[in-house]
DNA sequence: TGTACATCAGTGAACGCGCGTTCACTGATGTAC
DNA sequence: TGTACATCAGTGAACGCGCGTTCACTGATGTAC
């Protein structure tokens, strides 16, 4: 840390302005949409010519590649936080929830509507399983109650995604359960639907987190 | 019908023309995404030019309206079918994921990430409603296990999404859930969220449908 | 059946705009002796 | 401490492109008498 941390003046002037680049273009896609970004745009914001981006980011698809990779980044070491100051599921949970509701538009680049024709180079997906692996280490092991379910047996013999991990067939299947259920309702409540419905979401979310991992008594 | 299925051929060439600029539309958006949806584009594919289109359409985002509207209509009639057909809750959740599957990128217009500074006229917020309504109606009475829930007593007070309807707030709850459960695994599998994972998504559709109604025997 | 007129689909030119990206350049900042 | 040189941030002009949209128009199709 100490060697890549020493910085010449000109290296921090350079990290300060591809972070305010960074910074702008959040702006840009909580206005008008992930496909709406423009280098111009950017720079005008930022008092600039266009062409003086360059000197930052080899064009537009690696200005967008790099603000993926932040999301994630960003969201792993969320988890790893809570990991490590021993957080249990319930905690990633919440912890995934404010950080959704933090930035919505963070959360819609990576889980939402893919950029079209856009395509992940490995160490997003890398960090994207990271993501994955943390929640499921958390879920340890689930107690065990009933027989398997048939996507249970499923999963005994198509567990790519985790392959080398020691977790069981039903605590993979919860852990992704449990994925898919907090996703279904931070989509769509980060994307307007229940807005009207006079509901709060904040409460279904908890339910359906109560509902795979026991009340918060039973824990 | 009589009267209004009465064309001339003047409207009938209209309808079709209309009809055909709908359809290169969607092929733009499942190439390109919604937002590089293009008049001049699909003009040009068309064989003829841009300003052509202004015959048929008030502007680009009269076009995008209309495949906003026909998409909801298009699932709202869906699930009308299944309905008059005696299909019951497990039958509206499969005909909602052949739908998706059918066109990845329609569901996704609705129901995944909003278009930027988009808002949805009255008409179509109403055919929403009524597609929730379909499945709200099929759930019916829901069977009474355990005492009422904290989102349960929550929608008691909070259902003015269904205000007038008769469904008591355990039918409330549960419609809710099984939508955004089911959206939560349709939505990332669209998305392509799954890949790599190895397993069958369907098969994680099936378990989250039979957990919230009840195994195929049971019904 | 034929003529006069109205309707309307589609064209081509033009508008102003913003985009990503390249290039040769200026001028300030840092480095070596 | 001062001078000579190298590095590098940022500019402005230019490229070709496609966009939405308007406008005056041509020519075909339909309608009324």
């Amino acid at each position: 840390m100490a060697e890549t941390g020493m910085q010449t003046p000109r290296e921090r002037y350079r990290a300060q302005v591809r972070t305010e680049i960074k910074e702008r273009a959040w702006e840009q896609i909580a206005t008008a949409g992930a496909s709406a970004l423009s280098l111009n745009a950017i720079a005008k914001l930022m008092g600039m010519s266009g062409p003086a981006l360059y000197r930052y980011f080899a064009g537009r698809d690696e200005l967008i590649t790099e603000l993926i990779r932040d999301a994630y980044r960003s969201l792993a070491d969320t988890f790893h936080a809570v990991e490590a100051s021993g957080g249990d599921v319930t905690a990633l949970a919440h912890a995934l929830r404010r950080w959704a509701l933090d930035d919505p538009h963070r959360y819609l680049l990576i889980y939402g509507t893919p950029v079209p024709g856009y395509h992940a180079p490995d160490d997003i997906t890398a960090i994207s399983r990271e993501i994955m692996t943390t929640l499921l280490d958390a879920y340890g092991a689930p107690p065990e109650d009933g027989p398997q379910t048939p996507f249970e047996a499923h999963l005994a013999d198509h567990r790519q995604w985790v392959a080398g991990h020691p977790a069981v067939p039903a605590a993979l299947g919860r852990a992704l359960t449990l994925w898919t259920r907090l996703h279904g309702v931070l989509s769509l409540e980060l994307a307007g639907h229940f807005t009207g419905m006079g509901f709060d979401p904040a409460l279904l979310f908890t339910a359906e987190l109560t509902g795979l991992v026991g009340p918060p008594a039973a824990r």
